[in-house]
DNA sequence: GTGAAAGCGCTAACAT
DNA sequence: ATGTTAGCGCTTTCAC
């Protein structure tokens, strides 16, 4: 483990250039309105000193961080059994570098962090937060609010009885769950298949809810009606899709179809088909969401489903975040050019990708 | 969303208890050396007024950032398929947030990112970093050596031909791929099984190179000699496992037993095993690596896998980082409390978890 | 034990 | 176009 050493200051390139810190400060941060032999001496004293600049020193007097906390509430251990939250985050991160900007992790594990991630926010240490609320009664959403830090936030946060709710600011990104599940559930359904089934993510999420309702949305526009008994609530795990698929087969034995919440549900119903002898698709189809490729090209068959840009929807939520900063440092500029204020709320399309299992 | 408040000062604190600056910032930070009923006033005064310290401005004369660069390379995406990451991201910020420090997480997508990387952390924006040097011949060891940035890395680093390979700061955290490899292998020996293949994992990370070397230990050692036959090389994924699994079949039919370098790559080999009929673990037994929990016991049939403590990983990576900080701030002291200096390789045990595989 | 004062390295008015 | 100057909010000697 090396030692840190001191580095060179504005001040020891300024002498070395022969020109005022001013100077030097102007180059470094863009170079307007220094002519250019006097610009190209600055450029190479910085070279030759390896001058890196302080950022401490520059946010205290500017502001600003260029860094941005990502929040990722994660009490259960969900986000890490599927690549959803690595994906996010590589989406998040080329975004935040393109604009030179940091990335700072924020992971909670319960409610005791809730504090100090609010506490961190409020203090001003990022410019804004980019935070996922996965879970529904989540304080968080309105601890943020309270902090006062520019956020977006992934997937459509549930403000449930926060009386918050109204707050016409709040800006987040989310997939098509429920144009998504309407697909899937549609296709099953030109397939000749009229029983049906859903299982279901883990309800306290709201992308669990939307994809629940688009399922009953074509069932009940296309058979007038649905049958809840063909409902199974789940948890987008594996174990809970074999467990959810096993629980249809005994009420329902005459399923033909199963719409799954993710793919990795998918993953337990094929496997309990396969077990209780079901061919799949010719007896039942399987339809899961998400298109995890790795998962749904490999799956047994391979896996026709749903499918979301999870790293674009990363991408996008530092865009947006990123945006709504520089908007609000320029102020109010009308002129052609200027920044439009972000929309509230930003829906990606979602496809469906038809494989062997429907 | 939001617009960003201005937060009050320390001065405003000082002002409102009646104190000097100097008196709060010492209550502030841990308030040796003021009485009583004085530091009670002003944490009454910081609580009312919702006083939260200026990063920038402390660490503008302290020169400590209490934040932590962790440094993920990943020119392949194997690191987004499998949990691997994110339970060392989950060890790493629990024990960084015990201590109060920030993590900043730098993902690199290839060559073109390494000198962004070096450029921050030279930049001194943190006080350490934690690296994962993935692959062999990776510039980025070098690179932060240079930047002077006290490191841990995350695995055993390939030096290669780097010439800085004498340097004995290095410090890194790394399960014992040998010794895990060994067991496994020397399990499969006991079962009975002569004919015993390793599918590799991606022979340009040393984990991979170590386990490999482990098979050769204990094969060697019991039979006297290796059948290079026996070894196929892959890639740590389950389409490579199904590839090498196929290849070993092939060319050697008689094999009875396979160590596969982790789970995945396991899972692949167990699904080409089925589609050709063999029965594991009676016609042939498998071992994997890792144990990956959701994907171990799922397994069909669950799979006996050496285990290793991926989050306790990430934790003691963070541990030692930052005890080599606070004892390099402390500097050279000799008494009874003194941090030692951390040792330079840390190596996790593993463990043979038997389950119906092998 | 407490306060006064001097910067940490930088940017942004304001002069020139 | 360039230089001068005044802080940003904090910690830390140094007096008292």
């Amino acid at each position: 483990m090396t030692e840190a050493v001191s580095r060179p200051t504005l001040e020891a390139v300024a002498a070395r250039a022969g020109v005022s810190r001013a100077t030097v400060s102007r180059v470094v941060n863009g170079g307007d309105g220094v002519r250019e032999p006097l610009a190209e001496r600055v450029r190479r004293a910085v070279e030759e000193l390896g001058y890196v600049p302080n950022q401490a020193a520059r946010s205290l007097v500017t502001r600003r961080h260029d860094a941005v906390a990502v929040v990722i509430a994660e009490p259960e251990t969900r986000v890490f059994t599927d690549p959803f939250f690595a994906l996010q985050l590589r989406g998040i991160s080329k975004e935040l570098t393109a604009h030179d900007n940091q990335l700072v992790l924020l992971l909670t594990e319960g409610r005791a962090d809730h504090a100090r991630v609010a506490r961190y926010l409020a203090g001003g240490h990022v410019d804004g937060a980019l935070v996922f609320s996965l879970h529904l009664d989540d304080p968080l959403p309105g601890l943020i609010h309270d902090a006062g830090v520019p956020t977006v936030f992934g997937g459509r946060p549930d403000w449930g009885a926060d009386t918050r709710a109204a707050d016409p600011g709040v800006v987040y990104v989310d997939c098509d769950n429920r144009g998504g599940a309407r697909a899937a559930v549609r296709h099953l359904l030109d397939l000749g298949r009229r029983r049906v089934a859903h299982i279901t993510g883990a309800l306290d999420q709201t992308s669990a809810v939307d994809r629940l309702d688009g399922y009953r949305d074509v069932m009940t526009d296309v058979l007038g009606e649905y049958d809840p008994r063909l409902v199974e609530e789940s948890d987008f795990t594996p174990s809970g899709g074999e467990r959810a698929m096993r629980e249809l087969l005994d009420r329902c034995p005459d399923v033909d179809a199963v719409f799954a919440a993710n793919d990795l549900t998918a993953l337990g119903a094929l496997r309990v088909l396969r077990a209780r002898g079901r061919r799949v698709p010719e007896d039942v189809a399987v339809v899961g969401f998400d298109d995890m490729v790795p998962v749904t090209e490999q799956a047994d068959p391979p896996l026709t489903t749903v499918r979301q840009d999870i790293e674009e929807m990363g991408r996008l939520m530092a865009r947006l975040l990123l945006r709504g900063l520089s908007g609000a440092r320029e102020g109010t500029d009308t002129t052609a050019g200027a920044q439009e204020a972000p929309p509230s709320e930003v829906i990606l399309p979602t496809t469906l990708i038809r494989r062997a299992s429907a």
